[in-house]
DNA sequence: TCAAGAGGTAATCGGATGATTACAAGATGG
DNA sequence: CCATCTTGTAATCATCCGATTACCTCTTGA
């Protein structure tokens, strides 16, 4: 989060953003928004918070996307293909030895090391009676059942057990029990029976991942 | 929705509602509440959209819970208890010849009919990054956990996959899916498969319970 | 019968927030 | 070198919404 280039040593912090493409600005918003919406949801976060986490202001963001909704919809599409991108990736992956399914379920977990991706698509997922995003989110959703189905070769109760781990992983994500598990014997149970030795992998990408979101400022 | 006594049959609507025992009238309040918050989630609906849901006015519902907030965290409280409530009992019902397992898997079933429940605590769940909401969410869930564990005599995975499986439907539930599924094939697999012979008697439970939001205004 | 309390609303306020407008400054090409 | 396009911001608007206030109308019991 560097802020371009500090020509003082102080004075005023809020010099403009570096001028950079329009194609490469719209990646950082997208990335931006993609872990605010995430972990605040599409209501309750502002455009304000994206734009601060992208380094840029309000208006811009609302510029470059037309409005809020139009952002949350790009960010669920394009979270949906980056999921579809990696299982397909893995599925294709023939070198490794493991069944298709250890694959996919080992790409999953990688997933999650970006908090964000998963987060944002399982915040769409949330909104299914809003009459413009609602739609975007069953397509997706279906999408990724398809795909698993249509080219990884699976059976629809393969599938359905796999989703449901996915489901149970990204609710786990979403209410934060995988970080305050400090003490929580139960909580620890529960992750370690989830995640197994990937549990220390989990815990440390979200380290990784320094408190994007002041929680509400 | 009964309107307290249509004394004529036209001219104003907007009569006071009818006046019943604070206590009643929370339980009221609470169900409206579990309604809305759980299809628009915790942001993304008004005190307004609650009280209209209840037949009372707005600042009512503020008067008589202090905040949004406090409302929603009560919404949350109660949904964990009537969850743990018919998880117990179907534990308890050694009447019915099927395994704990088959008669907790019904339960949750049958929880279903009740859009309201399962989903306002899915969207509390999704709120793990707020300070007031997040330590709810998180103690709701493994309150569920330790009980299946602790009363139900399950090993940590078999409560994984329950929990799974859970998770998944919620998700479905959530995006619309169940209702959206006519003409998609696709749908009708995913769903045949997850509710099995049950699925008439999910969509006959959200068809019993008319659009009480609508959608936004 | 008439305080006093309980149940309930209309009106309104103030902060938050998505959107709009107008403008500034760096790039670009002829 | 200067017109024009691109990238970006500051200021501000309009609306929504949670909360507050003041008030009204029933009920109740001494």
């Amino acid at each position: 989060m560097i802020r371009s280039a500090p020509s003082s040593s102080s004075v005023d912090d809020r010099l403009p953003a570096s001028r950079i493409p329009a194609a490469e600005r719209r990646e950082l918003i997208l990335d931006a928004a993609t872990n605010v919406f995430g972990e605040l949801g599409y209501a309750g976060a502002t455009t304000d918070q994206v734009a601060k986490a992208a380094g840029i202001s309000q208006p811009y963001v609302v510029r470059m996307f037309g409005s809020k909704e139009n952002l949350f919809v790009e960010v669920m599409e394009r979270t949906g293909d980056r999921i579809l991108e990696v299982f397909r990736a893995a599925m294709a992956d023939t070198d490794d030895p493991r069944p298709v399914s250890a694959r996919i379920g080992a790409a999953y977990v990688d997933l999650i090391e970006d908090r964000g991706i998963m987060l944002s698509l399982m915040q769409g997922f949330m909104l299914g009676s809003d009459p413009r995003i609602g739609p975007v989110a069953r397509a997706g959703f279906m999408r990724i059942y398809k795909a698993l189905r249509d080219e990884g070769g699976f059976e629809p109760v393969q599938i359905r057990e796999f989703l449901a781990e996915g489901m149970l992983i990204n609710t786990l994500l979403a209410t934060g029990i995988t970080e305050s598990l400090d003490e929580d014997a139960d909580a620890i149970e529960l992750l370690t029976c989830t995640f197994g030795d990937k549990l220390a992998l989990v815990r440390d990408g979200l380290a990784g991942n320094p408190a994007l979101i002041s929680s509400k400022a």
